[in-house]
DNA sequence: GGTATTTTTTGATATGGATCAAGGCCGCGT
DNA sequence: ACGCGGCCTTGATCCATATCAAAAAATACC
């Protein structure tokens, strides 16, 4: 169950945190890298937006947004990662994205959310009732800017995402993936091209990496497999890559001709 | 090629025209329904809003946003429809969404568009430059805060898309879009099922469709085709489509058990 | 530390949708 | 009216990925 905190615990690295470009801070308690809009603040404004908040902790597993249900709240996650997805009745499942220290979730369009979040490991973060995002709001005007830059930001993932779900194959998928999660974990910008050997931590099963692709977990299993015969990366665990020819990489990835 | 009028041609209900939520306003071209913003502004914000844009027309097909190039423009729809999209170097296509009167593109979250716009029919539509958007939001801050539950909107477009497109099965697409469709065109809210024997008009190709669902052409027609013979859908001609069993339909779309 | 359980990989087979190939329909120009 | 060319539909076949099945590896549990 989720333990609530009170809000005389915030302090100012982790409280307040909504960006989703890369400005380097640490997390009190896990010294992990974050993502930052304090800088912007002032520290009258940090206070304001520590007040507004509820510093919660979840356990592995949680679902903690459905969908469906009343949009009521927005969070700002300051560790641990999280899954973003729609389901099916059938039990189909498409994960959307993920979340990780610094994003934001939960500012909903509608009356009701339009997806479900899930704890990917322990997750601490954020929680601001919709009313006091409001009250954030009308005091601070800046903010509503800077999250019609991350939403746009999100926009373009999520077209990015269209053209490999409904165009690319099987193994251009996985290409686009490994490429788009070294942005992801900074190793290089978007855009770039990471160093040959770079290491690419995965926190992600199998099945996360089919939900997330539209594949099966049997599809994913032998790409990998495939990539690696084809001496494109290396496999040394589970959770782990090494991207050995990352311009070969990327050129499957974008199914250059 | 592009034609463009002097600012003077502006006039109020064509000039500014920001939401993506309906509240009816007419075309004063074409009578064709608008959605606005309007309503939220004043004379004076109207006129300076006016002032900072260039109206354009265009022919059918042109792609006045290429995919890559410098993002110098932001775009409001005044009259016709605008396919986005994406393309593999191979020309495997992606269409990510369609835009109508209303609507707007371009703001883009980089450098570079993300993404082409093609009209797909003729179109009208005010032009704003960076700078003058940058201007027109000191002026008018409340432009941001619509526009970021626009972009919102387009994001849960985009999560259902992605459900769509990695999960979903041939007919469930189609089944998907004509109630999607019917959004659209107003014909019932979202969330809701339009009346039984709605006609729905589809200014699209089957290539469009087939490109918007991740879909051949054959495997489009075949789909629309079966769903004839089960008496879901009448087509009375190709641009034409009405929904029969809208009911079903839905539980198929929803791939209800 | 060893055994049970879950996750991942690999193999064999099946199938939904792609591809290849006609044929039909419709609008357009003459 | 006629013929042409561009969509669209339908049919036949193929193939990439799903599904089914089992072994191997990783993880959890006692």
């Amino acid at each position: 169950m989720a333990i609530l905190h009170e809000l005389s615990e915030f302090r100012r690295p982790v409280a307040i945190n909504l960006a989703n470009r890369p400005t380097p801070a640490n997390c009190e308690d896990c010294g992990a890298r974050q993502n930052g809009l304090c800088e912007a603040l002032t520290e009258d404004e940090l206070a304001f937006l520590a007040r507004s908040a509820q510093r919660i902790t979840l356990a592995p597993g949680t679902v903690f947004v459905e969908e469906g249900e009343k949009a009521a709240y927005f969070y700002n996650i300051n560790h641990g990662n999280v899954r973003l997805f729609k389901s099916l009745p059938d039990g189909r499942r498409q994960i959307t994205g993920f979340s990780g220290p610094g994003h934001f979730l939960g500012l909903a369009a509608g009356e009701n959310n339009a997806f479900s979040a899930e704890a990917m490991d322990g997750v601490k973060l954020c929680r601001f009732s919709r009313a006091s995002l409001m009250a954030v709001f009308e005091e601070l005007p800046v903010l509503e800017r800077k999250l019609l830059g991350v939403a746009m930001h999100e926009l373009v993932l999520a077209q990015q995402q269209m053209l490999l779900l409904g165009r690319k194959t099987a193994i251009e998928r996985i290409a686009s993936f490994l490429l788009s999660w070294a942005v992801r974990l900074e190793i290089c910008p978007a855009g770039g091209l990471p160093a040959a050997n770079s290491v690419l931590k995965l926190p992600l099963s199998r099945t996360d990496l089919a939900d997330y692709l539209g594949l099966t977990i049997e599809t994913v299993s032998r790409s990998l497999s495939q990539l690696k015969r084809d001496g494109m990366i290396d496999i040394p665990n589970i959770h782990e890559i090494i991207l050995l020819r990352p311009r070969t990489l990327s050129e499957i990835a974008e199914a250059a001709v």
